[in-house]
RNA sequence: AGGGCAGUGGCUCAGCCUGGUUAGAGUGCUCGGCUGAUAACCGAGUGGUCCGGGGUUCGAAUCCCCGCUGCCCUACCA
């Protein structure tokens, strides 16, 4: 042990004892100390190696790694690999922007795939060693050496591996979709890539009438002319309009409008949702002159099922006079999607153009018509060559002229864009690959019920997100990422899913080498179909979430399913990670890979929104960990709210937690430095003569220690560290360091003392060990300085573990009611200005617990400056209340009645009664002394506090003795801070002048000692100070104190 | 629209699962105190319709139902 000086710098620390486990190889010596005691198996969910670490990351991997030192020191060989993401698209953007590329054909063409490849790789494994650097300081533990990285040969084969599987179980297949498509970049998006990238637009708002064709029932005149309303905000989208979508029970209306064009009145029909009808009209007045309208009759969404109209733009687009002879094509259909939150209530729909409308044409067996090309433009039709969005204007103005526009205007609404080019998105159907996850929906939302999710409402809120997921469109058209390893023969169509490097270099019949199986080596590769024909692979590479799932297996470079212990992430991750490993393992395994599964929250910034670069309220750890010192954030982190809340992120919080650990770096060095100043070395021989203070704490730390194990084994790590706060705080620093720091001052070799230092160092070592986990750094640092020879290198090379036998739950209790009193005592004093340098001759007690003072009575004279205790059975004026918990088991709904009988009783009487005879019986009722609790009110004249257990009474009358004892302390008090003020060591001796004031020889000797001085009567002084000092009896004495050092 | 979570002093949050004294901490503010751990610490005071309404119960912050507000996820924004 060496004397701990100066002010506590945790940054440096940090940095010190990062040092001390690297040059030493700690981490890699306690993962061989723990390598034969069982495993526990935990899966990193993969950060994106996007380019740094932000606060929500650093919070994930602090909680993961609490978690894991934990289970390091309960003895499991953690199995720890860090993992990292590394494919997709965000990558590539960046090398694009790299090379200010433009667009996807510039990859080709300018500097080629082989480069474009060897970039995106480079730019991945740069950032992972920065942001690797970042965690390092945090001081995550992880095993970063053998960290999975997908962009390696075995992680692809995995990959391929699991496709084949699904293939093999009739899972995977090819498919016509719509999905998410930038014309710009050329490319599909998937949902993940566009999450957050809705921004408001103005677009127009349309509403069109679609002709209804005549029926030849319909002969009635005033219904010949009737029409469809329908609204969009994508007026290019008509061209390719198949159906019109109502809702089967929503109530239509057919109004009969009176309208004026040209100067002719005209009738027509339109067809509105009833509920949308008069804000449609509104609507509608502006462009036409509507003279008047009126509701004829309504019919149910059902009704209209099957009414064909006359699409808009026939004359327009060739293509739609082709089909409108399909059978369903141009009629009315039905949608449980259609809302009457806006429009008519009838939805114009686009099967090659929209999601909903694509599901919808496919029940209705009608094209997938999406006639454009990659870069967004008409493929035929009147507005051929333009660019979709361009045509708008057009469309509006040709329907105009037909006279089937009945509004037109701009509306403000949040439409996706791409997150590069910020282009808006087109919905567009391509032919993509799907993993049929349908087929085995209710085997994923089955094994999910075997999960322990922490919280546990985890398990609904997932199992709600299966409900909903539909098939996995895995397939992008884009370069970095796992090829689909997938052949199809040009001649017949036939495909061949190929499961590793091995297989395929047995089928290919050309000679490619395989060192990387990224594009475009695999490309090159050609098969054999079994019909003769040449196999070419799917040029398309897998969507960068079947990356991440993979993890479980793929991670180990596993054939089998070993279930994770315990995963961790984001709940982002609810639907993301924690789905998309389940999903890979439900098709492969038919089981979820993980055993226990927790989610936390997200980083926020103090008014509670997210932070972003563009708000400027962005947090970044390097920055808290370069002030605060990583331990700091790390338990900040985890205290700040339960891990599944958000956390506002506050710097005053944080200053919080620097209190924190500056009273424990207090509480340590006031500790260590006395010990040092004694030679102390600890042993357990001096366990013997503990005191009862000292077993106290020692019970508390054991206690505290048992339920920390179980607050990590959930984990709930809130509790976790309120618990170690409470218990620095309170126990620790206010209480007990309180109580033996007189016992600091004696002699070297007093038991007394050595009792104190060894139940200090004990209890130290014990609450580092568990604090450890949260604050590695603080913790090791004190260790290395605690440790004795025998005692291993690290402190993670221990185990937590719990001395049952020093558990004494009655002890604990008792000094709990000590603490109580002598609380009230300060109170007390407070009250009535008597300050607790003077001490108080007499303070009475209630005989109840006559046995706590008899063993605890000396903290209660020491902690209260008082100078005799009794004990008494007190008289007086009683009340008495009810303890309805007791009352409520015994009588429950007579509670009210036997409380009534209670109250009305004499309580000193009921007190006695009970006192004699053990308990009584009143109507019926039998009571008994547990079910009252008996209170004495405090005469007015008596100076008396309560406390749990009863009150105290104070003896404050003020004699000689007492007054000089306490004239003695304050002028003590005074010479000490004047040492202070000299800067002088606790050792160092001084002469002491006093004038003002007189003491015998005694009290003299007593002031010497305490202040290592010497009164002498003729002083050089070093220092000199004139005092006032007021007694509780109003004299004052004005006292000049000289002092001089001693050399 | 569906699902989840949250709502407790000025602020940040415990407590709720498992109903039972006077609903707790920290922080803020006011006052007082202490002093060899000291840029620390202690005490007192201040401050609460426990989101609202209904129900169950002898008893509800706690359990149930309905609603309000905020956040998140999913869907949608035609």
């Amino acid at each position: 042990m060496k004397e701990v000086k100066g002010a506590v710098n945790f940054r440096e620390m940090d940095k010190e004892i990062k040092k001390f486990w690297e040059d030493n190889k700690i981490y890699q010596k306690v993962k061989k100390l723990n390598e034969h005691y069982p495993e526990y198996y935990f899966v990193d969910g993969p950060p994106y190696c996007s380019g740094a670490i932000h606060l929500g990351t650093a919070w994930n991997k602090t909680i993961k790694d609490t978690v894991l030192r934990f289970k390091r020191m309960q003895n499991y060989n953690v199995l720890d690999k860090a993992g990292w993401d590394m494919h997709g698209l965000p990558i590539e953007v960046k090398v694009e922007n790299e090379f200010n590329i433009k667009s996807k054909k510039d990859i080709e063409t300018k500097i080629g795939t082989t480069e474009f490849i060897e970039k995106c790789k480079e730019f991945a494994l740069r950032n992972k060693e920065v942001m690797e650097n970042q965690f390092k300081n945090l001081g995550i533990w992880l095993d970063w050496e053998n960290a999975y990285l997908p962009i390696k040969n075995d992680y692809i084969e995995s990959g391929w591996w699991s496709l084949k599987k699904a293939h093999e179980k009739n899972l995977l297949s090819k498919d016509l979709r719509v999905g998410y498509w930038c014309p710009r970049c050329e490319t599909s998006l998937a949902e993940h890539e566009v999450r957050g990238e809705y921004k408001e637009v103005l677009d127009p708002s349309v509403y069109v009438k679609f002709k209804l064709m005549d029926k030849e029932e319909n002969e009635n005149e005033k219904e010949k002319d009737t029409y469809l309303v329908i609204w969009t905000t994508t007026p290019w989208t008509l061209m390719a309009n198949l159906l019109v979508s109502v809702h089967p029970d929503f109530d239509y209306a057919y109004v009969e409008v009176v309208l004026e064009r040209d100067g002719e009145e005209v009738r027509e029909t339109w067809i509105i949702a009833e509920a949308l009808v008069e804000e449609v009209m509104k609507k509608a007045g502006k462009n036409n002159n509507i003279k008047s309208y009126n509701i004829t009759k309504t019919v149910k969404g059902k009704d209209l099922e099957g009414t064909k109209y006359i699409h808009p733009l026939l004359e327009e687009n060739e293509r739609q006079k082709e089909f409108a002879e399909i059978e369903n094509a141009h009629t009315v259909v039905l949608g449980k999607h259609v809302s009457l939150d806006g429009g008519t209530g009838l939805v114009h729909t686009a099967p090659g153009f929209g999601e909903e409308d694509f599901e919808v044409g496919k029940k209705y067996n009608v094209p997938i018509y999406s006639p454009i090309d990659d870069e967004g433009r008409y493929i035929e039709g009147k507005w051929k060559g333009t660019f979709v969005k361009d045509a708008d204007e057009d469309v509006i103005e040709t329907l105009k002229n037909k006279n089937l526009l009945v509004s037109a205007g701009k509306i403000k609404h949040t439409y996706p864009h791409c997150w590069r080019c910020k282009t808006p998105l087109l919905f567009r159907a391509t032919e993509q690959w799907f993993l049929n996850i349908s087929k085995i929906k209710d085997d994923i939302i089955e094994h999910a019920k075997t999960v322990d999710w922490v919280p546990n409402w985890v398990e609904t809120r997932y199992i709600n997100g299966v409900k909903f997921v539909g098939d996995w469109n895995i397939s992008r058209q884009r370069y970095w990422g796992i090829p689909l390893p997938i052949w199809v023969c040009e001649e017949c169509g036939k495909y061949e899913v190929i499961g590793s490097a091995e297989e395929l270099k047995e089928k290919m019949v050309n000679d490619i080498p395989l060192d990387d199986l990224h594009k475009p080596t695999v490309d090159k590769v050609i098969l054999k179909c079994s019909c003769g024909g040449k196999m070419k692979r799917v040029p398309d590479v897998l969507d960068v979430w079947y990356d991440s799932g993979l993890a479980p297996y793929a991670s180990i470079n596993a054939k089998e399913l070993k279930k994770a212990d315990f995963i961790v992430e984001g709940n982002d991750q609810v639907t993301k990670w924690f789905y998309s490993q389940h999903a890979l393992s439900a098709i492969v395994f038919n089981d979820i890979p993980y055993k226990k599964c927790m989610m936390h929250g997200f980083a926020l910034d103090e008014n509670g929104n997210k932070m972003s670069k563009s708000l400027g309220n962005v947090v970044n750890p390097d920055d808290v960990v370069e002030e605060y010192g990583a331990d700091l954030l790390r338990y900040y982190l985890l205290s700040a709210n339960k891990a599944w809340e958000d956390i506002r992120f506050s710097y005053k919080e944080l200053g919080e937690i620097k209190s924190l650990f500056n009273t424990l770096w207090n509480s340590y060095t006031f500790a260590v430095n006395y010990m040092v100043l004694d030679n102390f070395v600890p042993n357990d021989e001096y366990m013997n003569y503990l005191k009862d203070e000292d077993k106290w704490i020692i019970s508390k730390i054991n206690s505290l220690t048992k339920e920390i194990i179980e607050d990590l084994e959930i984990p709930h790590l809130h509790s976790y560290t309120w618990k170690l706060k409470e218990f620095i705080l309170n126990d620790l620093s206010r209480w007990y360091i309180k109580l033996i720091r007189s016992r600091t001052w004696m002699e070297k070799d007093d038991p007394d003392k050595l009792s104190a230092y060894q139940t200090l160092y004990y209890v130290l070592m014990k609450l580092i060990t568990i604090l450890s986990p949260v604050a590695p750094h603080i913790s090791e640092k004190i260790y290395q300085n605690m440790k004795t020879e025998d005692m291993p290198e690290s402190i993670f090379m221990n185990k937590i573990t719990v001395d049952e036998e020093y558990i004494d739950k009655t002890l604990e209790g008792d000094i709990e009611v000590v603490r109580e009193i002598v609380d009230a005592i300060l109170r007390g004093r407070d009250k009535v200005k008597h300050t607790l340098r003077y001490p108080i001759s007499k303070i009475i007690l209630p005989k109840s617990i006559e046995n706590v003072v008899e063993k605890y009575g000396y903290i209660i004279k020491e902690q209260g400056n008082i100078k005799e205790i009794d004990v008494e059975e007190f008289k007086g004026n009683m009340t008495v209340k009810p303890n309805y918990r007791e009352l409520g088991k015994v009588f429950k709904s007579e509670v009210p009645n036997v409380v009534k009988i209670i109250n009305s009783m004499n309580p000193n009487e009921l007190s006695e009664k009970l006192k004699e005879e053990g308990k009584i019986e009143i109507d019926g009722y039998e009571i008994k002394p547990e079910y009252v609790e008996f209170k004495i009110e405090i005469p007015e004249n008596i100076v008396g506090m309560e406390f749990s257990k009863g009150n105290v009474y104070m003896d404050i009358e003020l004699t000689d003795d007492i007054i000089k004892e306490g004239l003695m302390r304050e002028v003590i008090r005074r010479i000490q801070s004047m040492r202070k003020d000299m800067d002088l060591d606790i050792e160092e001796k001084i002469k002491v002048k006093m004038d003002g004031i007189e003491f015998n020889e005694d009290t003299l000797k007593s002031i010497e000692k305490e202040v290592r001085g010497m009164f002498v009567d003729e002083i050089k002084p070093d220092y000199e100070q004139e005092w006032e000092i007021k007694t509780p009896n109003k004299e004052v004495y004005k006292v000049k104190i000289s002092i001089q050092k001693l050399l």
